[in-house]
DNA sequence: TATGAATGAGACTTCATTCAT
DNA sequence: AATGAATGAAGTCTCATTCAT
């Protein structure tokens, strides 16, 4: 999805120049992801991140072209992993005949998501923060992000329906539902909200959408 | 040396000039909407808003400190609407006696909330579109929004839990999954998005929530 | 030295129109010389005087075109009384046949100006304080005033050294001497200065510019 | 965000960009010297300076932070220097055993200042030209150095006294009048008056506060 | 006539980007 | 290759002056 500014780079890969370049490159998305998260894309300056990730401030333009490429390079890990996962859930679906194979492709699913939650914090916690914004600026990359989170979702709810693994709902509706409702508590869980409650979240959730609050 | 900025005001309530004050705080009121909607809060400049609005750059100053002072007063009716709306909800609960009291008192909340995004779609969608990232700068007033809405909505959740309208879920995780649901389908609603569905949105997720997807 | 707007003006002269008229000037020069004192020329603006004068923005241009046409009325009437003492001196001193009859004229006119620094106490603290600065801006009447001044000085001080008044100094270096002299006694004075003496200043002042400081 | 100030520069001390460094820092001062002697420390704008220094606009902030660190900047030589030599005067004064000895003080004293207006005669005039102005913005460095003279002025004044170099007037009088004489004749001459005589000024003035004008 | 609202030039400051060292 | 200094466009805000009410 992006890529850092090509250039003629000296020395072997894996080589010392090629491994200064590794160190300098997550170094300034580490300082990025920390100041983003605080200060939302907008207000973190160049002189910020570098200032975080101590270097001077030029050595920014030698791995990205501008704060918009970097933001690319924020997430691309992280659009890769949820292509992956909703691939495999996709090739798992088309390839299930039994309801629990359906079914398990939806845990498979669920489990690669909740993996990348796990392994990526903070990058998942920015696109929460971030990922309704405006479509301007430096959120372009995030808002298309979450536009292909949907489109694809809305492909594998398809399936469950056309499949009665559910009633009959409008495809669209479940599945902006279940992404709401999922974000919102992915997303207190990981801004640390005090109110937001930290284990078995995962099965009440399950439990909810599958037989609803109602008493009966 | 220094400016105050709210004076008494010349002539009388009501007259050409509390008229033209009137449209002027409006014209800059709903330029900004415009302009946020489609760039965000932090992009926008007073210029664009001052120039979308068809006046002089100065004239901004005159009825608002700063941008952080816009944004306050373009989303203080919403603010006061939703406390009203929660107050109402409260007050109808504290003296329901009968099971269909206390749905009822969850449907006028329900409606109430339903009518304010009928009546300000474009706030809401600002709202909607600010509400989740990071509490600096100009979005400030909307995070506080935010975390009083979910404040209130716990409240009301709580007892819906303890008069049994509902199986004994944690309070904040089903609160976040409807306000999470309920947001995303309004929003996709709002953005005009092409995916979303605009008929039977509402009785659909009530269905949802209160009896779930499972097929049997 | 100045003249307020030149209007048609309504009314007989001292007329309510008229009484209005001149209420209001004096409000504003008051106004003004009181910030002027506490900021300094520039930094004050006409939004600053015409509220301190409870008057609005506009009326200030009805009766002077800027902040310059203020500041030469400000001082209109220093200048007028310090020309008025220089030409009384100046003929006392032509008239005068004795020894006693010339130091006599310069007695009158230390008491002259004496007077004036106890009628206008602020007009003569403000000229101290701005009749040296650059002169640019607002605070070029103020200079003319100071060059003027000095003009004046060294003439009556040469008449001093022509009648053997006074050992043959240079008249510039003793003008310059004295005047410096006093205007810091004054300005100190004025000021409140803690560390400045109030009584018997001016004998003290005499004593040591006839007779110096060395003790024999 | 936030931008600091002050970072460790790269290159060695006394390398090239040092130089580069020292070489505009000095083309600043320079620049608002001259531009603050025509027109006061109000009216000149950082636009004024830069352009005036041939550098960008922005590049000011890099040195300086605002206009009254430049100002600070540009006297603290001066204000070093003449603490420096009021230091040097009570240390003398204070193991004077003589009268010769104190008298010699003094006059260490007054080469010591004579020196520094002959070194530095812009600053000093610029100090003369603002000193006395309200202690406003820009110009509270220059009014606490005021202060500050007179504040050490008056201790070695008394210590004449005390030692009876002098009659016995107050201390405050005869600092205030000797300040005062002083000052105006040196910005009279710093200023190119015509009027102001360049020679023999300050034995004249030492005779005359010595002896008086008084011509027997 | 009096009021204060509107205008727009201009001051201050920041910051993305380029470039000398 | 790395550093941070220079540039200048652009943003925020102020204020003298004009003008509608």
């Amino acid at each position: 999805m992006s890529t850092p500014r090509a250039r003629k780079r000296p020395g072997p890969a894996g080589g010392i120049r090629d491994e200064n370049r590794k160190r300098r490159i997550a170094a300034l998305l580490d300082a990025c992801l920390r100041l983003f998260l605080r200060h939302g894309l907008e207000l973190v300056t160049i002189d910020d991140i570098t200032a975080s990730a101590r270097m001077a401030k030029g050595g920014f333009y030698r791995y990205f072209d501008d704060k918009d490429a970097l933001v690319r390079a924020l997430f691309a890990p992280l659009a890769e992993r949820i292509e992956d996962a909703f691939a495999r859930c996709s090739q798992q679906l088309a390839a299930a005949r039994s309801i629990e194979a359906i079914a398990g492709s939806y845990m498979t699913l669920a489990n690669d998501l909740a993996a990348l939650v796990l392994e990526r914090p903070e990058v998942v916690r920015l696109y929460l923060q971030e990922s309704r914004g405006a479509a301007a600026g430096p959120r372009r990359p995030v808002s298309r992000l979450n536009a292909r989170i949907l489109e694809l979702s809305i492909g594998v709810t398809r399936v469950a329906i056309e499949r009665r693994l559910m009633r009959p709902f409008s495809a669209e509706i479940v599945t902006l539902a279940v992404i709401g409702a999922s974000e919102a508590l992915i997303h207190a869980h990981l801004a640390g909200d005090a109110t937001a409650p930290a284990d078995g979240v995962a099965p009440a959730l399950i439990d909810l959408f599958l037989h609803g609050v109602a008493s009966k």
